[in-house]
DNA sequence: CTTTACGCCTGACGGC
DNA sequence: TGCCGTCAGGCGTAAA
């Protein structure tokens, strides 16, 4: 599931190929992704040239000559690379194809992605304008998060996927961090000291930057046809592992449900005295 | 305002 | 072997 490093890595690979090349052919082949593509997407934006590749949260932004391609990559969705593609396959979405041969190919089998049309200032759409700060950017820190989260009784964990409060946090990462920083995934937001905020924030910073350059040992494959930009091999120390030894401790780690998804965690490093009364607003060690 | 449940969709998996 | 039910997940929406 491509979160922001998936995304970023996706958006690194792809930039040198099509920066300030021509689109010279688009392909739509279905419009039932998580929002209708446009109708008519194909005539506007062919002649048109690739001015930017940007990323705002899991989000890829094609900036055009006039107007911005923003593609989600929801649950299933990647890319491919081609320089001629084969006969499209089963769930393969739409082509770009651009001046100098390459193409570009989203598949995706549960369509919770999406292929929009952004006119004007892209950072005003709906569906980037409430976002919140990028976690790799200087606007993101502890007492950022401290401070979103007084008086919120939801788990910590949802209160770090919540795009409004930190964009492109996605369930696996989010897992992942609350483990690097032993912090339970159920305390409530709002119960959690500045000082575990102030882990919490580098631990998030630290698990992205992991990502990336995981990420970014996979850029050379992307001349590979069968290689899908962006899905490379994380090692999750906690996410997926139900059962299996913590690499710290060894307890087995637990699979919690939280906010109808998955948490993964360790009942022994995240452990939940964040939140008993006596050490509340404290830090406790750690 | 915050919090919660739901629906979209398909592939993987387990049970029979 | 094959069928069927269940689950996973991002994210907007609606309802509480």
């Amino acid at each position: 599931m491509p979160e922001l490093p998936e995304v970023e890595t996706i958006r690194r690979g792809i930039e040198p190929l099509i920066l300030r090349r021509e689109i010279v052919r688009v392909v739509v082949r279905t419009d039932r992704l998580r929002w209708p593509v446009p109708s008519g997407l194909e005539r506007r934006l062919e002649g048109q040239e690739i001015a930017s590749v940007e990323r705002r949260g899991k989000y890829l932004l094609l900036r055009l000559s006039v107007g911005t391609l923003l593609v989600h990559f929801g649950m299933s969705g990647y890319l491919r690379i081609f320089r001629e593609p084969p006969v499209a396959g089963r769930h393969d979405h739409f082509d770009i194809c651009f001046s100098g041969g390459t193409c570009l190919r989203f598949n995706d089998s549960r369509r919770f992605g999406a292929l929009l049309w952004i006119d004007g200032d892209p950072s005003a759409h709906p569906l980037l304008a409430d976002l919140g700060p990028e976690p790799l950017s200087d606007s993101f820190s502890g007492s950022y998060l401290f401070q979103r989260s007084r008086n919120r009784r939801g788990a910590v964990k949802h209160f770090i996927m919540d795009h409004r409060i930190v964009a492109g946090i996605g369930n696996m990462y989010a897992s992942e961090a609350l483990f690097d920083a032993g912090i339970h995934p159920a305390v409530p937001a709002g119960q959690l000291s500045f000082c575990r905020y102030a882990t919490l924030a580098e631990s998030i910073r630290k698990v992205m930057e992991e990502a990336l350059s995981s990420g970014e040992k996979t850029l050379g494959n992307f001349n590979n046809e069968s290689a899908r930009p962006g899905y490379f091999n994380m090692h999750f120390k906690v996410y997926g592992r139900a059962g299996e030894p913590c690499e710290v401790c060894g307890r087995p780690i637990e699979n919690l449900r939280i906010g109808q998804r998955s948490s993964f965690f360790c009942p022994a490093c995240q452990n939940r005295a964040d939140i008993a009364p006596a050490f509340r607003e404290i830090n406790n060690g750690r």
